[in-house]
RNA sequence: GGUCCCAUCGACUAAUGGUUAGGUCACCACCCUUUCAAGGUGGCAGUACGGGUUCGAAUCCCGUUGGGAUCACCA
């Protein structure tokens, strides 16, 4: 049988980093074992709907290379993708569960409810509905129940879970898990407004759907057992579990708990890549030998497997993701990323071709780790207002500086040729014949033409800029 | 608090009963060098603790401790 997975968001918000690692570990193993991956939507809560949070996920997921075979937006054979598009099936199944006893309608309002739950607290138990003596079918009996479904009350229908006896299920992460019924709540399936809970939703449409595996995040496990209950209840056939460690911010709380900066947009928005990202969290969770840290989404596929899930949390660190995005980026194939800087040095007024943005990215691009850093990285390279480093200055500009600068200006205008090698050789024969210390030019030099103590090789430095440039800004300097 | 899950360097992880416990990021040193990077070499640093099982335990079992998740008419 094909394996069939699907990526379930709800639309209350962003996608967020966890999420993305979700939808993205779905994607692999279905591609991996050339299956099916579907995305729906589980917008069942329509007072938590936020405008623009789907396109958000579908776009994220675009971009980060994935492709879903069934959606809202694509359909396919199983849909409607939208739960709240499909309200009229969870109707149909809450009510056979009805029928067969497996479910009952409740009638308390939310303050009953709080009062309970007081109750239970200062009685030191755990907070449970207690079908027995709140105002269920069970306490209400039959006619009570009709007069109040005849009179238009409002009403939940509640799973009616068995008062003890071991529910267990198997998860491919986790191994065999067992927890007591008398641990679980007669969870709502129905809410008084016509939807389902999620609880209801997923196990009805993970069974139309043909759902094989559920990939999921840990948050779920504690769920899974009324999950179980339900497919029970339906005699229908589980799909397996698989509930996958969560991300975890430094201090080792969940990651999505922390807004903001967690959306997987934000990540986009600071200059990461997005095979960077993909392949960075990718291997939070999941490793497939460790001798090895970069993989594109092709060989992700490949290499991916649910056995080599890691159980524990695993804590998202920037700074190794930075590291990646700088591996990437010196990886890629520049033309690819001009239209980008042009549009950044644009935003300062600075209009160049891009053939000389392709030249300065390449001469620095291994001592950057974000596109973005072009402009400023290189300012000297686009403007002739570029700040002098003071501390450097200070360091290598000393008296004879001037003399020397002055000595050495003629041979480099004199320069036709004006590329490395030839301002490398003119160099060391000027040095040669002068006996002096190259460093007593090449430090003045780079502080005349950049006002930075960082950057490329001098001469590489010198050939981009051109000699126009050099020989002006080193007269500047010197009449200065 | 109840329930469930988890536990290898600071972080990500490898090692599925036998390894001097390996790799990557970060950090440090050295080399290279035309500065800064990159690169190369080396270093720092870990099996939470206590019991078992076993010839042998990071690995299996039990307990302790610690961390996390979850306990809504949210997903």
């Amino acid at each position: 049988m094909s394996v069939r997975v699907r990526f379930a968001p709800s639309p209350t918000g962003y996608l967020h980093i966890g999420g993305l690692r979700t939808a993205l570990y779905n994607y692999l193993f279905a591609r991996h074992h050339g299956g099916e991956c579907l995305l729906r939507i589980e917008d069942t809560d329509q007072t938590r709907f936020v405008e623009g949070a789907e396109e958000n996920i579908v776009d994220i997921c675009r971009w980060a290379g994935m492709e879903f075979d069934e959606s809202p937006e694509h359909g396919g054979p199983f849909g409607p993708y939208r739960q709240s598009e499909r309200t009229e099936l969870y109707r149909y199944y809450a009510n056979i569960l009805l029928e067969a006893h497996m479910a009952y309608r409740a009638f308390d309002t939310s303050e009953e409810l709080d009062a309970m739950r007081d109750r239970q607290k200062n009685a030191g138990i755990a907070a449970k509905y207690d079908r027995t003596v709140m105002r269920s079918e069970y306490t209400l009996g039959a006619q009570e129940t009709q007069r109040l479904l005849d009179g238009g009350e409002d009403y939940c229908i509640r799973l009616k879970v068995p008062a003890s006896g071991d529910i267990r299920f198997s998860d491919i992460v986790r191994g065999e898990i067992t927890v007591n019924a008398r641990d679980i709540d007669d969870q709502i399936l129905m809410k008084s407004d016509g939807f389902p809970t999620y609880h209801l939703a997923n196990v009805v449409d993970d069974h139309l759907m043909k759902i094989t595996h559920v990939i999921r995040g840990e948050e779920w496990l504690p769920s899974t057992p009324k999950h179980v209950l339900l497919y029970k209840a339906f005699n229908w056939d589980m799909p397996q579990f698989a509930h996958l460690p969560l991300l975890l911010n430094q201090d080792k709380s969940k990651m999505s708990k922390r807004f903001g900066d967690v959306l997987a947009k934000s990540f986009r928005e600071k200059g990461y890549f997005a095979d960077a990202l993909v392949n960075f969290v990718a291997l939070l969770g999941w490793n497939p030998t460790s001798d090895r840290e970069i993989f594109s989404l092709p060989e992700l596929i490949e290499s991916f497997s649910l056995d080599k899930v890691n159980k524990a949390g695993a804590v998202f660190d920037t700074k190794k993701l930075d590291w990646m995005n700088s591996q990437y980026l010196r990886e890629k194939d520049p033309s690819a990323y001009i239209n980008s800087i042009q549009q950044f040095l644009q935003k300062q007024n600075i209009l160049v071709e891009d053939s000389y943005v392709e030249r300065v990215f390449v001469l620095i691009k291994e001592r950057i780790s974000f596109i973005h850093e072009v402009p400023h990285f290189a300012d000297y390279m686009f403007t002739d207002s570029y700040a002098i480093d003071e501390e450097y200055k200070a360091k290598h500009w000393t008296s004879e500086s001037p003399e020397i600068i002055e000595k050495i200006l003629p041979f480099i205008s004199s320069i036709q040729d004006f590329t490395h090698d030839t301002i490398n050789t003119m160099m060391s024969d000027f040095t040669k014949e002068q006996s002096i210390q190259s460093k007593l030019i090449i430090h003045p030099l780079r502080l005349i033409l950049t006002g930075k103590p960082v950057g490329a090789g001098l001469y590489d430095t010198m050939e981009v800029l051109g000699k126009q440039k050099c020989v002006q800004r080193i007269q500047n300097f010197l009449n200065n």
